[in-house]
DNA sequence: AACTATTTATAACC
DNA sequence: TGGTTATAAATAGTT
């Protein structure tokens, strides 16, 4: 994009390479920020120019964190690889930084929760009522498409299971005619079939019923997990 | 460049999100790539998308080795923060728990502002829902309240500054009756002071006048810092 | 994933 | 450096 098409080579005119690696520069980190904030990604960039001076952006103003976060990605992988080059690294630094996310992160959950509203100004509780506001709407939408999910299945299992109940009760009928049946030929000889028949529940009633308390159980081992976490500090960090 | 222009602001759209980010990333690694050979720099960039993909684009494909050069060059700052007479901890540990609990964190608030609600079960959003609905209610107490305080400092402002204001005009008033009173009896003697007086404003008004312009910039002033505080930001690390 | 009408970025020049 | 302009590139909306 510019006068004339552009080898992809080091330039080697100083001056040159100076002035583009100026305004790429500019250009580059622009776009960083661009995806960052179009797209809600995180975006870290570091850049050496060739004379070792250092430019850099990153998505929050918040490079450690995103750093960290790369590593812990890259974690996995590293520690089948290197059994552990983590003697050097600045541990309580580390540790301090995270603590100090975390208390932010929590006082941020306790803003979400409605807490601790003192500290913040009129413009600041404006701008939480209308996040939290925003929030809600998604919230009841997802939450209605969840009942609406939920309806569904459960007038489908009603169905089959109804279908299901017609069936056994015309085969109940059936049955009982020909046990009936058998009972006013060999009435003498079995006299307590049909009673001991008639009071099980049909085996699909039950089998549905199963089912349906195995799944409750499921969710609420979920909701234990994401929304009553053991920290009491859940949401937070705000940062993203 | 595209077909339309284009706002620095989240695109809502989640399929039209997704694939700007796909289009971008791709434009934009290729571009750190560019500036990496022509201009003879090191380069290296981490996206993580929103779902918590990484990419990432380093300079002769040696990211650790530019993050080492990176920490390098931030380490003077950081190591006034810490001083050090820990060395027996397991801080490996330490850090990894903290870093799990702030993912917890960030996922919690994530669900407070109504986002990743798929992995959230009907329960859980029920919940989420009511936590959010009482704390909307608590904000929007406090919000009142604020408001409140704020009419109430702004009306007893209002009645000080009219109570002036009166006074100002009585003066005002005064001084015009003693002048005209001085005209009509130095009229003969000096002719030309009448004429002189009279367009000339009786000074209390030019200082009644400037002293409402200072009240008026005072409050001015006062509103800025309760209605609208400088930081944009202030809720939250959302930098974390 | 391919296609364009546009918008952007920027190479060359000052 | 910082501005201007002609042009190459990137990409938003569309299919």
């Amino acid at each position: 994009m510019g006068r004339g098409r552009v080898q992809l080579k080091r330039i080697e005119n100083k001056i040159n390479r100076q002035v583009t690696f100026s305004k790429r520069r500019a250009g580059f980190l622009k776009k960083a920020h661009e995806i960052s904030v179009l797209c809600d990604a995180e975006v870290a960039v570091i850049i050496f120019s060739h004379k070792g001076k250092l430019f850099e952006y990153s998505t929050g103003s918040c490079m450690e964190k995103i750093l960290e976060r790369y590593e812990r990605y890259a974690y996995a992988e590293r520690q089948l690889i290197a059994p552990d080059p983590e003697s050097q690294r600045n541990w309580p630094l580390e540790c301090n930084n995270l603590k100090a996310k975390i208390d932010l992160l929590q006082k941020d959950q306790r803003h979400y929760l409605g807490e601790d509203l003192e500290s913040l100004s009129l413009k600041d509780i404006q701008q939480l009522e209308q996040q939290l506001d925003t929030a809600l709407k998604h919230i009841r939408s997802r939450k209605n498409q969840l009942m609406q999910e939920s309806i569904s299945e459960l007038q489908k299992k009603e169905k089959s299971i109804e279908e299901q109940n017609n069936l056994l009760i015309k085969e109940r009928e059936k049955a009982a005619a020909q046990q009936a049946q058998w009972g006013n030929q060999i009435q003498n000889q079995v006299p307590n079939t049909l009673s001991f028949l008639l009071p099980q529940p049909p085996p699909c009633l039950r089998l549905g019923g199963a089912y349906q308390e195995q799944a409750s159980e499921m969710r609420r081992n979920e909701l234990n997990l994401t929304l009553e976490p053991v920290c009491s500090c859940s949401l937070g960090c705000f940062a993203g």
